[in-house]
DNA sequence: AGTTGACTAGTCAAATTTGAGCAGTCGTGT
DNA sequence: ACACGACTGCTCAAATTTGACTAGTCAACT
């Protein structure tokens, strides 16, 4: 699906022509990073290979004071056409992620309850540290919050609350998941 | 994180020596599907890098009647050190997998409100089906069915009732997300 | 006998991501 | 002066994933 390449080619749509760090840097500003994770590899990447399929191009190289060249890309007629074919197949797609942690979960067995306890804990924390995050953030607006903006935002706290309700029911049948093995492995290598 | 790391390292831990295909098998059988999607490029991969890394082991090939010749690979002490530290940063590791729905919405501004209604109606008719096959598939235990599964099973399914819920949200603000840019967009090319 | 369709066990090129790094610049202190 | 850390704009190798494909086997029909 690459989600990478939508990114890239819905913010030309919108913001217009754009150099390769701008796109970085406005994907942390807008909270981009709830929807995806630009990272500067798969970045310039996209870049190129977009460009390489003529759905976005390279307009002109500009040069702020001493500062490396850069070069400013503009989507064209084509690149809106995937755009929308792209943004349409997104939004057709219903797939719940996997989650890491069912895997590991499936294979503690053998650990202690103490020790995948601690782990818990530890995910509640991380998990109440984002939601007041979300709750502080959400009362303030940044420049240019539509109200799709929000709607994301209420989408990761909305999640981060569905998480929170399983790791207490895990926690809670946490002496029978242990039940089975519970040999001494209180901690691991890593 | 590598997941696909983890399944091959895990299962060779529970069950004790498989070759591929067993893996994936086992990995479409045991409702693996929802935490982690083991393709066979992937798969056979890692199962020759994990043996590149002396992790696991090629111990012997077998024969089954005339169908092709297949590898059977033991996981190693090393292996199993490895095995212990994944899990452990797959349990440590708190994060919200963006969902490629919330970068499309973001960027769905200028299309019409019944288009987005009807992605959206379809959306809710996906969850609503892979829903009710959790409470059908919940009640009815599967081989060798451990309480970690019950939790797996349990946290896909919470999971896609937090997805209800907010897919019911969008809805409602529908009339505000488009409001701004309404042009004719009705439908994409995909 | 022949065909169909599903399964077995795996390969491969191409696309993509990861994670680190580079060569420079700027601002801030000291 | 100059050292320091953070930023800019981007590159690169290596790891990994994707998705289609190979080359055969088997069971069941027709």
């Amino acid at each position: 699906m690459n989600p990478t390449r939508l990114f890239v080619l819905g913010a030309l749509a919108r913001h217009g022509p754009m150099y390769g760090h701008q796109l970085r840097r406005d994907a942390r500003i807008d909270r981009t990073e709830l929807w995806s994770e630009v990272r500067p590899g798969s970045l310039y990447s996209a870049l190129h290979r977009l460009a390489a399929e003529g759905l976005i191009e390279p307009l002109r190289t500009e040069q702020a004071g001493q500062l490396p060249a850069r070069t400013v890309y503009g989507i064209t007629a084509e690149g809106e056409r995937e755009l929308r074919a792209l943004r349409a197949e997104a939004l057709r797609e219903v797939r719940l992620q996997p989650d890491p942690v069912d895997l590991a979960l499936a294979m503690s067995a053998e650990l202690s309850e103490e020790a995948l306890r601690g782990y818990l804990d530890d995910r509640i924390r991380a998990l109440q540290a984002q939601a007041s995050q979300f709750d502080h953030q959400r009362e303030r607006a940044w420049p240019d919050q539509t109200v799709a903006d929000d709607l994301v935002v209420e989408h990761a706290r909305m999640r981060i609350e569905a998480e929170l309700g399983w790791h207490r029911l895990v926690l809670d049948q946490l002496a029978k998941l242990t039940a089975a093995g519970s040999a001494a492995d209180g901690q691991a290598a890593g």
